[in-house]
DNA sequence: GTCTATAAGCAGATAGAC
DNA sequence: GTCTATCTGCTTATAGAC
């Protein structure tokens, strides 16, 4: 019995990054054995349902990740402006300004989202349910609080569709920003910077 | 020589209609066959570059399309806000209320998505130029009127991306309720309903 | 837990008849 | 302009040795 080559978090972690690169449709097995190392049984020894088993299981990874890395540092300390300008940050970090896809967007776009519904839902939910919880906590009224974070999600994956679309990561760099000053921006201020 | 099955407009549409649905690297030439009743070497005699060239092709009929159905309707008569009104109908209808895909967002989400980035560009240009046109006309300024066009473009492909991922159309329903009260919303209202 | 080898099928694409 | 038949390579997935 031959030693593992990798722990199951860094195969995720390739996964991962090949998913959000290639697409869940665009990577194959042969993809996937060479970014990871590992031969196609032994990807199918650690992941017998094969790619959809993969998608799921780096779908819980990112969960976790968003938890550890985007929510829980939310719920801590700080005002609630700065833990808004840390979540874009961080998400600029993660995306790289644009430049990089999101694992989300990238297994909606794929042939058979269906099968993804149930995790894809529940992680635009607790995203939004955490940027709701940041609004609310800056005294937006809860509806305002749900429709601007729900913007803020939206905002951000359209985003990331033109910038890999046209290349011109520009798009993203100024959601970002707009995000940045209007999230939580009172009811009565205009936002847009208009 | 036999007659032809389908005008190249019907084998267009048909094809618009496949990769909407199932995207660019989820439709195969088979998928193409059987959608268009042809055979795999009618479709090569149509476009000698295979898929690539199709997508091509249907990108192109699509911009017509737009600029018929959307652009063209938007410099005629009426004011700026029965345009805008009109432009989100005609979305609204387009994407069945966020039940059907954005053929340039599941271009943007393919595999070699760096192909069609010059008609990518070229077709979000042309909204987004379409849109600021109706925000300088009613007023806005100049900034103003882009930044939000833009946003309008991306808003509507994101909220399309949530919605195929979830199942859940009503974020596409809010998204352009909210876009059609606060795109050409005076420079100092604010946005959002709030 | 990893490997090599291989199955069975489908992908995109082409040849040549009519 | 369409068809049937076919090619080659790549796809997912499995069998069985170590």
């Amino acid at each position: 019995m031959p030693a593992p080559l990798l722990t199951r978090t860094e195969i995720l972690v390739r996964l991962m990054s090949l998913f959000r690169e290639k697409g869940f449709d665009g990577a194959s097995i042969a993809d996937i054995s060479e970014s990871t190392g590992l031969g196609k049984s032994s990807l199918y020894h650690h992941f017998p349902n094969g790619k959809e088993e993969m998608a799921l299981a780096v779908l819980g990874h990112l969960e976790e990740q968003l938890e550890a890395a985007l929510f829980a540092p939310m719920r801590s300390s700080g005002t609630p402006r700065q833990k808004l300008d840390r979540m874009l940050d961080t998400l600029d970090a993660f995306y790289e300004g644009g430049a990089q896809a999101c694992l989300l967007e990238r297994l909606c776009a794929s042939v058979d989202a269906k099968r993804f519904r149930r995790p894809l839902g529940r992680a635009f939910s607790t995203w939004i349910d955490a940027v709701e919880a940041l609004g609310v906590e800056s005294g937006l009224p809860g509806e305002l609080a749900r429709a601007r974070a729900e913007d803020l999600v939206v905002r951000i994956e359209g985003a990331l569709v033109v910038c890999a679309g046209t290349g011109d990561t520009t798009v993203f760099s100024r959601a970002i920003r707009d995000l940045r000053d209007n999230t939580l921006a009172p009811a009565q201020r205009r936002r847009m910077s208009g």
